[in-house]
DNA sequence: TCATTTTGTGTGATCTGGTTACTGATATCG
DNA sequence: CGATATCAGTAACCAGATCACACAAAATGA
């Protein structure tokens, strides 16, 4: 067999690129490349999990929903990135406290259990990744604390509206979709885009936002 | 030198006083044990961080402030956990997103990042206590988003008033203090904890609010 | 193809919570 | 003792959430 070679996939993701250790080379050579179709479930609050989980193409949205149906999303998983809930999980915080959706087609890379904890163990350029990627989502949700608790919606809103058009300026989402990914309310956001339409910042379609005056959009301060 | 012992203070973390390695044990016996005033800024955005901090006894508040002077506490590091950020710091994740502040005096175990690396590297049981701090925190940063975005104010506030009295019912606190906790206005605490005076709930005292009917509030529902 | 259903949007009324702008009351300290 | 913080109360107003709709554009399917 001699020393495994390293796969192609770990390219993709900054940091695992770098591994030449024998144990760990011997794990990333293991690992099973998956795919999931859009709009999958692919994990719910309570469930337990048994793979490490590496997006190579796609991305997963991760959000927590009230019992009252609103719903507000915690941050997406894409390329290069691991989901940090699956890590917390493997590594005994019992189960998920929220649920993840593919967005689009999902390419991962699933690493069982075992591997992974081996893994762990033996190779520092495995371990530095997986901490690296546990510590930007534990900043990226202080962050969205804060947004939440004090930004305002105008600007969170054009925040997400830039984030999500295209080159031509074009956001292809519902009302109700916004309203989710900021944790806002469908009619509060339709009254927002209203006002934006009224000052020629946007056009409305259905379905679609389409961005006429980026720089006035990104210059509503966040608070 | 023979094997090191175990020090007295491991019995303070669960999961760590099962260490029995002697890579472990030779850190956590190398370990400083250290005190921290109360009111004292432990750490602030930005700073880097040099220790691994395990805290044995009082306790650290972790909050963030928006630019406007508002404030909400994240979480607190109590006895027998590890502060979070400092782990996300030694590990690679940039700098601190929030600051934290003693409340009482602080008792702390200050492992330095050399040792902290070690210990991680190679004793299983040490890695599993700090990935399961780490877990924890992301999961109770996931429900406050809940709790900020949906959660209903009433409900919040009382539930930290039973959350900080004393055996009498007393909570020894400032309005402004108790917003701060939850994210809220001073004047918006004020008004409703005359709501739950006017209810029979409390009776207010300058600084401090008595709790006169324990059931009445936690039958207040979240959401 | 035309009627029906589903999905997306618009809008007023009302409620909760945040902001501004004050007031007075209680401590604390020189 | 008076000066000065610190803490609490309150009214008017604003922003955002909720409720209860109406209505239009797509999708479905008989």
């Amino acid at each position: 067999m001699g020393t495994p070679q390293r796969p192609d996939w770990v390219a993709h993701f900054r940091g695992l690129d770098t591994i030449d250790d024998p144990v760990g080379l011997r794990i990333v050579s293991e690992a099973q490349p998956l795919r999931v179709p859009p709009h999958t479930t692919v994990f719910r609050i309570g469930d337990a999990c048994e793979n490490y989980l590496l997006v190579i193409q796609g991305s997963v949205r991760v959000r927590q929903t009230a019992p009252n149906g609103r719903e507000i999303v915690l941050y997406r998983v894409g390329p290069g990135e691991s989901c940090v809930l699956t890590t917390s999980c493997l590594l005994g915080a019992d189960t998920y406290a929220a649920e993840g959706v593919t967005e689009s087609e999902v390419e991962a890379i699933a690493i069982p259990a075992p591997a992974f904890h081996r893994a762990v163990a033996s190779s520092t350029g495995f371990r530095e990744f997986v901490f690296a990627g546990f510590g930007q989502r534990l900043s990226s949700l202080m962050t969205l604390v804060e947004e939440v608790a004090f930004g305002r919606l105008e600007a969170r809103l054009a925040q997400r509206l830039l984030q999500f058009a295209d080159e031509q300026g074009m956001v292809s989402r519902t009302h109700q979709e916004l309203a989710t990914e900021i944790g806002s309310a469908r009619e509060v956001i339709s009254r927002q885009l209203k006002e934006f339409e009224r000052q020629g910042w946007v056009a409305l379609h259905r379905g679609k936002v389409e961005i006429r005056d980026r720089e006035a959009l990104a210059t509503l301060d966040l608070m």
